[in-house]
DNA sequence: GCCAGTGATGGGACTTGGTCTCATCGACAC
DNA sequence: GTGTCGATGAGACCAAGTCCCATCACTGGC
């Protein structure tokens, strides 16, 4: 038998959404969280550098990201490896048994300002990663820097599209036509 | 004469920019500032609600934008209306006397994660405007978010530009030229 | 000239996030 | 058994941020 229950990660970020969904982000103290999960506060911060974070992937999205543009074909557009990039986080990140859990965590993000501030720099970290993974391409800098504003353009719209309970499409196929859309937006400009 | 010192949040802010250059931002108190400022924390929290925002711009640029986005001529597609709207604030916010401090601002601002984390929120808010005054043109939604996107970045390359102390042009008119490079290469996309 | 109201500031108690150091304690090796 | 290791707990400590009340110079009415 176990001497500590295993996960002890995994157990705060449940009970961190629990309690953030139920009381609010701000009325939830961080000894709250740990205490649902059978812990202390000691070990929430041995486990997350701060009290935002816990909502945050634990699992490495932009490189997941990066690696997706790295081995599109050699051939391939800015934006389509861009879009193979996408599909290769539908496969194996936004899954559908991820969904739900998604769309919840998503509801709460947008109640507090300090998560959106979070998420935001979240984003801002990934676009750099897709303009370095796109440069190794050989692709201009510029060219990057546009192709990876529109990639997560793309994303933006794909994942509130994902989330919205009434769609039951992949994450990679609403994020390919999301971005086939957004290309046929900037052709006009 | 006078009560006390005048333009109390200026001098806060100053002193804060001084101390946070010379022992950077985790170093610095909000009491030391205050104190460097001939005020105390209370007074420090009455003009800002925290720490990070005493580096954000009392006025408010976002509105400068929007502003900028709805008096563009009605004639004008939509990065164009972007691109009279970077000019407006190159001749109101973005000055010549204003650039060193900017420089200033954003050296500290670059090394300090808590601070690029604001700084990524309040970029969000102001593509949020920019897309929010270019649907009120009449623009459809995937096209001004498109639009809105290229704008943020052609104010990005403009503002590095224009921080250069090497360079010596205006923001409005690094900004169109910008513009015009990021259209360029979307069109190639 | 006095008095009440006003507005910017100060003072200090209090909560919470976050850091740090040391103690605990079961598993496991030897 | 004894010692090491690894995950956890305990508690002191600091700074950010909130709140409420005191101060005190100025102002206007009387």
């Amino acid at each position: 038998m176990a001497r500590w229950q295993p996960d002890a990660p995994g157990r705060l970020a449940a009970a961190a959404l629990d309690l953030f969904e139920e009381h609010g982000y701000d009325n939830t103290t961080v000894i709250e969280i740990a205490e649902h999960a059978g812990l202390t506060k000691s070990t929430f911060f041995r486990y997350f550098p701060d009290k935002r974070e816990v909502l945050f992937d634990r699992g490495t999205v932009t490189d997941l990201l990066a690696e997706g543009i790295a081995s599109a074909p050699p051939a391939a557009d800015p934006l389509d490896a861009v879009a193979d990039a996408l599909d290769a986080l539908g496969r194996t990140f936004f899954t559908d048994d991820r969904r739900e859990f998604s769309g919840r965590r998503q509801a709460v993000l947008n109640t507090n300002t300090e998560l959106r501030e979070r998420e935001a720099l979240k984003r801002i970290d990934l676009a750099a990663s897709m303009i370095e993974a796109l440069t190794r391409r050989g692709i201009p800098t510029l060219t990057a820097r546009v192709a990876a504003k529109l990639g997560m353009l793309a994303w933006e719209i794909a994942f509130d599209q994902w989330i919205d309970t009434h769609n039951r499409e992949g994450f990679g196929s609403l994020a390919r036509r999301a971005l086939g859309d957004v290309r046929a937006a900037g052709a006009v400009l």
